[in-house]
RNA sequence: GCCCCCAUCGUCUAGAGGCCUAGGACACCGGCUUUUCAAGCCGGCGACACGAGUUCGAAUCUCGUUGGGGGCGCCA
């Protein structure tokens, strides 16, 4: 394992694993797969009041789900906030942070003045002069953030981005309740873990000038930062509930291959010349952000659609059945428990895969496989349940019955005796 | 309001100054094949946002305009 990449994703517990958390990890992933660094997963749970453990579980099954593994973790930022705490005192004693005592009401008021106002957002500085603790107040602590000169930012996929300091706000890195914040914890980490390459969503562009101060605060060297473009939903918007699901594990229920969702997500904001369809091992080979576009993209569940379908279409008949036994299952058309002979379930998924674009729609295909009573399609049975349609199948069925391999050879000389037109008989059947 | 980012078919994208009368994929529309439905094959529709530069030459470089997105929390 190479020394030198380690890379993380670190999504906060306050939802599923959505589309956009699952691209970035997706590219986190490949990135270090392709050059053989370490990939690690870290919870950022420091918002005590909005994650739970049950959106952790889900995230993780997502993760597997999806088949994207980790070498470390996962860590829970919960799980240190000592450490967290002597770095807030180091900077407190260095004087690079300040006590504040405003209020979270006075700060909000404020704050939406200001916008009323149009005027940019801004904490005023107004405790950076206090000195002394006071006591028995409660106190939040801000981070002094530097007022004059710019910062670059050297952006693998944006390139460079310069950054005004005094547009910057000295943000709060220690909340009046003890816990510290997002800006101030990613930094600690992401130097405790020895990350040297932080790969996240462009809604972050406008925090790492904050982050790069305190890295320059403590002394350390940044890493390197690549910020993926966003994915929008149908109108452009930010992706959304509107917009569909955006849950991960619902793209499972509702019967998409996880390999074809990877593939479709890399493929958007990455590419590798004409080709659509890549294995895992290709990805991995092919990885690179020197293809990683840096336009916004629209999620197209059609396309995704279609590459589904591709992959179903492309698995062995053996590893379907596997897998649509639970949908088979969930569609009542067999009990749990009795399941048929995996090995006949494979031919049936044969014969129907390629009309199949997701595991859910190949489930309700093998109803007539599997249930007594059969349904006929209104269309196809106007056209071919005639009288003489009807006879055939008839005479099909005294030729048939008698048969114990039911396989095409067995089938076909009985069939083909039949009067007339096999492609009418073969639609009856179907039918 | 301020800051940042982005800009090729409806959508995902190829394109690193001449290989571009702009290529591929999804979707859509035709045809072939199959007497169903699919799959497959062939064909069609369809884009360099606009305006100035730079250059012998610009989708590609620069600037501006417009449009879109993101950010401006004691959220992450």
């Amino acid at each position: 394992m190479s020394d030198t990449v380690r890379v993380r994703f670190a999504p906060s517990p306050t939802g599923h694993l959505h589309i956009g958390g699952a691209r970035t990890a997706l590219f986190n992933w490949l990135f270090a797969r392709h050059i053989n660094g370490a990939f690690i997963l870290r919870i950022e749970d420091t918002d005590t009041s909005r994650s739970t453990d049950d959106y952790i579980e889900a995230i993780i099954e997502g993760m597997k789900w999806l088949n994207l593994d980790w070498n470390e973790g996962p860590f829970r930022q919960t799980d240190r906030f000592d450490v967290y705490r002597k770095y807030v005192e180091r900077l407190l004693a260095e004087g690079k942070a300040y006590r504040c005592y405003c209020t979270a009401e006075e700060l909000e008021h404020r704050r939406q003045q200001a916008l009323a106002d149009g005027k940019t957002p801004k904490y005023d500085g107004r405790c950076r002069s206090i000195t002394e603790p006071m006591p028995n107040k409660s106190f939040a602590v801000r981070f002094k953030m530097p007022q004059e000169g710019t910062t670059v930012l050297n952006d693998m996929i944006k390139g460079a981005i310069v950054f005004e300091n005094n547009l910057l706000d000295d943000m709060i890195i220690l909340r009046s309740d003890g816990t510290p914040t997002y800006n101030f914890v990613v930094v600690v980490d992401d130097i405790d873990m020895k990350i040297t390459h932080i790969i996240r969503g462009d809604d972050h562009v406008n925090n790492t000038p904050k982050q790069i101060h305190i890295y320059k605060a403590f002394g350390w060297e940044p890493p390197q930062f690549g910020h993926l473009p966003m994915i929008l939903g149908s109108d452009k918007s930010r992706l959304s509930k509107r917009h569909g699901a955006t849950s991960v594990m619902a793209y499972k229920d509702m019967g998409y291959l996880p390999d074809a969702l990877v593939n479709y997500l890399v493929r958007l904001g990455w590419s590798y010349g004409d080709q659509e369809i890549f294995t895992r091992q290709e990805l991995i080979n092919y990885f690179s952000f020197d293809n990683v576009g840096s336009s916004a993209a629209v999620f197209n569940p059609e396309k995704l659609l279609w590459l589904n379908s591709q992959y179903i279409m492309n698995t062995p008949a053996e590893a379907l059945a596997e897998m649509v036994l639970p949908f088979v299952v969930k569609a009542g058309f067999i009990r749990e428990g009795q399941y048929p002979n995996m090995q006949w379930l494979s031919k049936a998924v044969l014969t129907l895969r390629e009309r199949s674009r997701t595991l859910v729609e190949l489930a309700q295909s093998m109803k007539y496989y599997l249930v007594d009573e059969v349904e006929i399609d209104q269309k196809a049975g106007d056209k071919f349940l005639k009288p003489e349609g009807i006879a055939l199948l008839a005479d099909l069925k005294d030729a048939l019955t008698g048969i114990e391999d039911f396989t095409v050879p067995e089938i076909m000389p009985p069939a083909s005796v039949m009067p007339r037109c096999n492609g009418q008989l073969m639609a009856s059947a179907n039918a």
